[in-house]
DNA sequence: CAGCTTTTCCGAAGCGTTTCGGATCGCATC
DNA sequence: GATGCGATCCGAAACGCTTCGGAAAAGCTG
């Protein structure tokens, strides 16, 4: 028999209760656990000690409202637009929310209806007081929901970044590297008709990547021919199609080809080889590779050459930028470019 | 120039920015919004409409300290095995999260660490006053989550049930008929040596179709042959290895299969054909079919038979229940049995 | 020893919501 | 005219936490 409801844990222990158990004040128990210095070394430790074993866990509502912050963060995305979901999809929420368990905060996914306003779904999720902060992945160039955070003041870390330079934590790649290299890579090989199948044109980070290329052409003193520029979903279907397209006309086609991802490129393999065109005898390829699994582009046929940069690093750092930007760091030391690789295998060849 | 920092929309409207702005206490503001009976037509109007005026959103983390509930129910499940991830996973999580937002109830998804107790990780999310309910999948027989949310009185809800009959809300398929009712096709063909690709063991779904194809066995006076059934995870991959097994003894040959999903079967077509063996000529092939997209049985070669339902419409449903679970509704009412279709196409033949 | 600082503690207020127990008023009933 | 009643409203307390402003005691300084 015992009195203690604390003791059969089927009911939640409370700061009280540890007060209560110890024969201190509440407030000397909550600013003991929360690392206060005014509290003496020997008593913390019997209050965590008691803690421990009242199972005790902060009631999270509670402190939200004491202290604004709940320890709940957010992504929200729309539906993924195929159903069998895109391996990123997979790959970036949980990429995302085992990073976010680990630094012990909460992760709350909103798929949000094609219907509703980006925008105001952060809003509410705001204003309801559920998050303290939020993810904000494929940016466009002119985002509203990043317009919206920045303008209420709320934490946000971007994936990709809406310009060269902002005044928000953001992890990102160099883009424009990858726009630049690959392109001056098939130049250096003596190539001057050069398609480029790139993805959503409001994506900032195709637009990086072609500001990126028209560089490269420009000082190279080859025109940029905007019959080569492709935008769209960046997919094997994509590559095909587009590939087929470019391919027609024997007069103007391509010498080379650049994709956006290894999706696109496989497309693109796909295309040239339906048509008895050697990679890379016929026709030069170069991709980006975001080291999706399962598409590995040293086993392709040819073996692809990349730029490279493993997109499944990316979703740790983004986690703890979000909770550095929580706990106030200043945005400069928030904002994260990582490097890219280049190498360079068997799918190009010199003019 | 304006005073009301309720305006400028920078600061979150409470109920007392209502009560004020309307001359109204702030007891009579919570209950016009919530629809109770004792307030005047006229005046929950005219608080409706400062509500949607002010952008008012309710506090949730207010509410939860008051009443209890958070408004925001989870999902506890373990790293995708595969980072390209299930096409389940994404189904799954895209269906539940976009169903909960309708609802108007958040979704929080929990990606757990592998070497962390499951039980203990909803212990916490519940401890901390964060979530009000939990959905649980792929329950096992003798499940530990499904326990623990018992004994401590948490609304949940299950895809897929422990027992026949539980005492607890669930959205399950007769997978008892899965299981009988293939075996029973299989047989009445004539088939006798039926090889069985089940999933894991310790899912309880695979436990009932096991149940229900060996009782269709038994009433036929065929003796169940453990030799023939397989558990293991259910992949493409899973279906070509254990295929390939089976059919090297010549002797002891199954003549029909039962694949527990159409990856599995696919793996089996691909196997049979590698030995050059014909689907239906030389063997019998029987499947469930989820629905899965991208997995079309009808387009396949031949066409495969098979009980079917449809798993993407699991999800708005086991969202429904676990809303009708948290607002009290008896668990006899909360408990959905799917029916599954047959349909005979051309991958059996009678022996 | 008065006055100061340091260390360690505590009471009370407040976050935004719901809810319990009345209060007030007008109106019909006896 | 006292009584009761339904409709409509309100004050205050409570949920569990943090934090502000001090208080008490102990040690130090001049």
């Amino acid at each position: 028999m015992c009195r203690h409801a604390s003791r059969n844990a089927l009911t939640v222990a409370t700061l009280k209760d540890i007060s209560r158990k110890l024969g201190l004040s509440v407030t000397q128990v909550s600013r003991a656990l929360n690392g206060h210095s005014d509290v003496n070394e020997e008593t913390r430790l019997r209050v965590r000690e008691a803690a421990q074993q009242l199972n005790y866990q902060p009631n999270l509502s509670a402190r939200k409202l004491a202290t604004g912050r709940s320890g709940i963060v957010g992504l929200v995305i729309p539906a993924p637009g195929h159903p069998e979901g895109d391996p990123l999809f997979v790959q970036m929420i949980s990429g995302l929310s085992a990073h976010f368990s680990k630094l012990d905060i909460r992760f709350l996914l909103h798929i949000a209806d094609e219907r509703e306003d980006a925008v105001a779904v952060h809003r509410r999720l705001v204003d309801s007081a559920t998050l303290d902060g939020f993810v904000v992945v494929e940016p466009r160039i002119n985002d509203e929901r990043i317009a919206f955070l920045k303008k209420r003041g709320i934490p946000f870390v971007v994936h990709g970044r809406t310009a060269a330079t902002v005044d928000y934590p953001f992890f990102d790649i160099d883009n424009y590297g990858v726009g630049y290299r690959l392109t001056r890579h098939l130049l250096d090989l003596g190539h001057r008709r050069i398609a480029f199948l790139n993805g959503m044109a409001d994506r900032t980070y195709c637009a990086a990547r072609t500001r990126g290329h028209v560089d490269a052409l420009t000082e190279a003193g080859v025109r940029f021919d905007p019959a080569l520029h492709c935008n769209g979903r960046m997919h094997r279907a994509t590559g095909l199609v587009e590939t087929i397209r470019l391919m027609q006309d024997k007069a103007t086609r391509p010498t080379a080809f650049i994709a956006g991802n290894t999706m696109l490129a496989k497309g693109i393999y796909e295309a040239l080889a339906a048509q008895n065109l050697s990679v890379p005898n016929d026709v030069s390829v170069v991709a980006h590779d975001d080291l999706l699994p399962d598409l590995e582009t040293a086993a392709m046929h040819p073996p692809l050459t990349t730029t490279e940069s493993a997109l499944h690093l990316s979703w740790p750092p983004l986690a703890n930028l979000l909770v550095s930007a929580l706990d106030g760091q200043a945005v400069e030391k928030l904002q994260i470019v990582s490097e890219i690789g280049f190498i360079e295998r068997q799918s190009t060849k010199a003019v």
